[in-house]
DNA sequence: CTGAAAGCGCTTACAG
DNA sequence: CTGAAAGCGCTTACAG
């Protein structure tokens, strides 16, 4: 079906070798003439080399993998679609496996090793306590993670997880907020201790608490943190401002709110992290911390690219995240009379401290 | 760094080609102890076949393009996962390739034909009218496509569009509406286009018209359908319904009429399109017609197998659409009396008439 | 400036 | 039951 080098040889009247080499830019090589017929001979035949057969011999690959927990979560697709660019960008493939949704990973790994990829890029942060990731990759694969990977020895590119715990905490209370309550990730996860411990020190310094009964876990799912923020409405009434870890979360948690009558962000403030598209148009819009998934992504496979080089590149490297205010957080509204001059003067402190930014993400969808 | 077969013959004291044999399954070739030794040997030195070599000899790839315009669009990921899983299924493994939002598909269609892939999906509806992907897969690559390709010719798998419009149409119709109003996507589209017509047809065999005021086109953005809401409800003050043509942009939709004060559902009703996973958690959560994704991308990724196989499959396959009842619409509250008691018979009617789901996906995410 | 040789890791007839 | 040959489409020294 597709033309060989040997096809385009014949027409051209010179050996497969030397066409080989003034197709691979080696122009250098030949007389004028027979370049231009090489050029036009290949051009004719439609000649699309073969990269099965370049990397076999060359013994290195333009493909990398992208182990992915799921490419319909919001982030990590803005993650993939980021890293698949990048890729591009440097003329190098991507192969797409699902790491199973903590299931095994290692079918979608020995596909990639069958296949031959490069490297490995990994966002599968459901996997980063499961033994096999790391096994599987670890001395075999250039590899890079945007998440921990169980046992290291992985260069990982992350988000500032602690940052966006302090940012989230710092504006709660710069606004004036003491009963503050939180619906966290999975709290098995690194991202969620993270976050969540940097929350909680910072609060300790502002001199807030954070009661036990005021910390809801939830599964990332909408529908399980809707039940999370029941749980925490139940168990203490006054709930001033909730820090939600995810978007998608938030959207569950709103509707708790909406569904009790309190109203956001008068009765309750709201802030969460991520950014993703929606954040602009729930209602009210979201205040949160900004990820910068499309700049991890792009840097690690930026990062990737250059271990597969050869080159050493960083063990670990962190990405700034930055609160992004909207409407869904203010000043909390019936506290003490006492306390509220020097509240709202902090407030507005507060919020031009920050980038303020009201921008979405525009993106072409299906039929 | 990999093993090869040399490598596990020599270990078991065979030839490469009695390895490769046993090693691709025909056990009856060989007797007991070297089945034995090779499989043993092969284990020891951790052999990992080369599926590039293999794909050499044997003229035929395990591998399929996945040309996206999108993969961060809720949608299109949706479908892009499923679509993953069933390649992986049949033990294909899938490049992602970014058609690049309206941009040239060449290139990256270029770089799947570089790996030889046996076929690929197509998953980009904003290229349906570009000639350039027709041209560079047609007679070349064996496609399916989820969406029309301009000069035909390719299969298309696609969800049932017009029976969109139409459900939409009659459970507007159905609650007692006549003032409806619709937000469209880029009209410039089929799937817009089948959407539209199908629901402005059932609309007026019900008796209800549609003026141009009423129809506002959109970009699929949630900032496009706030910007086109706006417009509508400039245009003509009494909307008491509206169909919008994805949940996307009915996050829009919503802010705009959250805006103005308009309460959903009991001054205006609103129903759109997709059911993905933030339906159920809209304020309120919305009645929305379910768009199989996952299905698509399954039964799509089948076809093009079997397609790769030889067989030969169906031009066009459409895949149903339902409606799905939450709570973003309900009958007209402020109609003139006279019509009340008739149109709340049929609303109730036509509430049991459709599937009512409040299920929602849930789903893992990142860091 | 051009060509012939060797070999990447496999599979597939074909012999023995 | 096992092995030797040929060849998939390339690239890379090495000769001329």
């Amino acid at each position: 079906m597709y033309a060989s080098l040997k096809d385009v040889a014949a027409r051209a009247g010179v050996s497969f070798q030397t066409t080989s080499k003034v197709l691979n830019g080696d122009h250098s090589v030949v007389a004028t003439g027979t370049l231009e017929r090489i050029l036009a001979a290949a051009d004719e035949v439609g000649y699309v080399p073969n990269a099965l057969a370049r990397g076999l011999v060359r013994q290195t690959s333009s493909t990398i993998g992208v182990l992915v927990d799921d490419v319909a979560d919001p982030a990590l697709s803005q993650l993939v679609r980021a890293a698949e660019r990048a890729a591009a960008a440097q003329r190098h493939a991507a192969f797409i496996g699902a790491a199973g949704h903590g299931g095994d990973p290692t079918p979608a790994i020995r596909t990639m090793q069958e296949h031959r990829v490069g490297g490995v890029l990994v966002v599968a942060p459901s996997l980063e306590a499961d033994p096999r990731l790391g096994a599987a990759l670890r001395g075999r694969l250039p590899a890079v993670s945007v998440n921990h990977v169980h046992g290291g020895g992985l260069p990982v590119v992350t988000p500032d997880h602690s940052t966006t715990g302090e940012l989230a905490a710092q504006h709660l209370v710069g606004l004036g907020h003491r009963e503050i309550a939180t619906v966290t990730g999975p709290r098995a996860r690194r991202v969620v201790r993270s976050r969540h411990q940097a929350f909680l020190k910072c609060l300790r310094e502002a001199g807030a608490q954070l009661p036990a009964r005021c910390v809801a876990e939830a599964d990332w799912t909408p529908a399980g943190a809707y039940a999370a923020a029941q749980r925490l409405l139940d168990a203490g009434p006054s709930v001033g401002a909730i820090f939600v870890h995810s978007d998608v979360m938030t959207l569950g948690v709103l509707r708790a709110l909406r569904d009790r009558g309190i109203r956001v962000p008068d009765d309750c403030s709201v802030v969460s992290c991520d950014d993703v598209y929606l954040a602009p148009f729930t209602s009210p819009p979201l205040t949160t911390i900004h990820v910068p998934f499309e700049q991890t992504g792009e840097r690690a496979v930026g990062l990737l690219l250059q271990r597969m080089r050869g080159e050493t590149i960083p063990e670990h490297e962190f990405l700034p995240t930055h609160l992004v205010v909207r409407s869904s957080t203010a000043a909390p509204a019936r506290e003490p009379p006492r306390s509220n001059a020097g509240r709202s003067g902090r407030s507005l402190a507060a919020a031009s401290a920050y980038r303020h930014t009201s921008s979405y993400t525009s993106k072409e969808r299906q039929s």
